[in-house]
DNA sequence: AGCCCTTAAAGTGTCAACAGTTTGCAGGCT
DNA sequence: AGCCTGCAAACTGTTGACACTTTAAGGGCT
């Protein structure tokens, strides 16, 4: 026959194609563009943290079987973006104040890094790029429009964080900017002082045109951690219970 | 009927139990525990990067059907171990040296930080074990028993990163050194000069008793780039073929 | 010999049905 | 009333079967 011997322990050895340089963008199956229309659901709030996924409720929904449904929800649980808890179902996960402290430490030290490095790396166009999201953000908060603000805000970072010719760097800044606003959708967005942000910005962004690597480094983590205190000031204040730790965490518990 | 009509769009809500400091260590499921074998599997090298997981043969060999297996799959998709080509199959990924570069760079900042972080938070208790480390790796320097020195290193530099009180960045250091270990496999294991490596750890170590941050988060991030830089020369020696260019990835390509 | 076409095996993708577990209601007991 | 017990519905877990895609061996042609 046809059939070369079934080696058990050997599977058969193929490999990947792939183009030397670029990132892979396979993956593109089916399973997987469920797995992101279910992340989409998951941060775009209509599935909240702490609630259960239904498999079949979604299968019907996706229009396939609970197969395919199953497989996307263990790619988000290998993601972390949902939790599973064998014979009970899988929960949007929901991240504790401490996750989120944590979180905004790690994104300053990247931030502080991509900081340092832009001013290795900064060129002609980045330069321009950034003065104008700069002026951008001035003109956002001059109207007021924390939409734009928003996204020219995520897009400074970006730039910087594309400066360290690190992927791995920029990849973890943005799955923690995710998971952030994850969480920040439980409690609210506090959209904040844009103004004062927004100089801090500047200040960064000088000190990188300056080539003050240390500078531009400490100024850009103290934003992120700047921006950490200006949330968990929020949190206080909306906390109408006692101490801060009962935020630490927001599962409630079935029975006793 | 006792059932309660099925509301569509929103699934009954239910909530994970879980104590409150504690991390949610979940998820004993059936498909987990393959996944967990799947993963010593690959770490242990008897799958290789860039081969091929074949289905119906881990099924087989893990007595189970072929569902289970392709969730435990997922789950390292999501994780990232494993690269999944639509109608061909998944495959164990495989680490170039940009990224294996990359890692390292994420690592040095993070052991910095831990070292900086460790001045603030070095008790009693982790002095003397990072001192026991110390010695116990002098001690498997002088006696080439390179396979003790691995384990102390390893624990050596996770106390560090024990000390940053910060989970999450204990979690990322962890996942980066499975990496590049998954990575070191395919090229040889550079042992590396283990005694010049110890001599940067006591000096790391008497900054951070001294409490000098600066100084301490300095030198953790050298060490870190150091040992970066012995690898890649470790690599360019091992390769034959001209330009250090040709080893960024290695993935060979089926057809034309 | 080398190249292209045919064709079957191997393997992945999907589904529907079955088995086991959890959850919650209802009724009876103390 | 409150608590325990016993179903029954809802879900998750698992399996085997079927459809479709890829892969490569074999055979005929130039």
């Amino acid at each position: 026959m046809h059939a070369r011997s079934v080696r058990n322990p050997a599977p058969p050895k193929t490999v990947v194609e792939c183009a030397p340089g670029t990132t892979v963008r396979a993956q593109p199956g089916l399973s997987h563009g469920i797995a992101e229309q279910l992340q989409r659901l998951i941060y775009g709030g209509e599935i909240e943290p702490g609630e259960r996924l239904n498999e079949a409720a979604l299968a019907l929904r996706m229009g396939t079987s609970r197969g395919p449904i199953r497989e996307a929800i263990r790619v988000l649980a290998g993601i972390g973006l949902v939790l599973a808890v064998p014979n009970r179902g899988v929960f949007v996960r929901e991240i504790s104040v401490r996750e989120m402290a944590e979180i905004y430490e790690l994104r300053a030290l990247l931030l502080g890094f991509a900081a340092r490095q832009a001013c290795d790396n900064l060129g002609d166009e980045q330069r321009l790029q950034g003065e104008q999201l700069l002026d951008g953000m001035d003109h956002a908060c001059a109207t007021g429009d924390g939409q734009a603000y928003y996204v020219q805000n995520l897009r400074f970072h970006a730039l910087l964080l594309e400066l360290t010719n690190n992927q791995r760097a920029q990849q973890a800044y943005e799955d923690h900017a995710k998971e952030l606003h994850l969480f920040r959708r439980r409690y609210f967005d506090t959209s904040s002082p844009m103004r004062r942000s927004n100089a801090e910005h500047r200040r960064i962004f000088e000190a990188v045109l300056a080539g003050a690597k240390d500078r531009a480094g400490k100024l850009a983590q103290a934003h992120v951690l700047q921006g950490r205190q200006r949330l968990l000031a929020t949190l206080e204040v909306s906390a109408g219970n006692g101490t801060a730790g009962a935020l630490f965490s927001k599962q409630r518990r079935r029975k006793p």
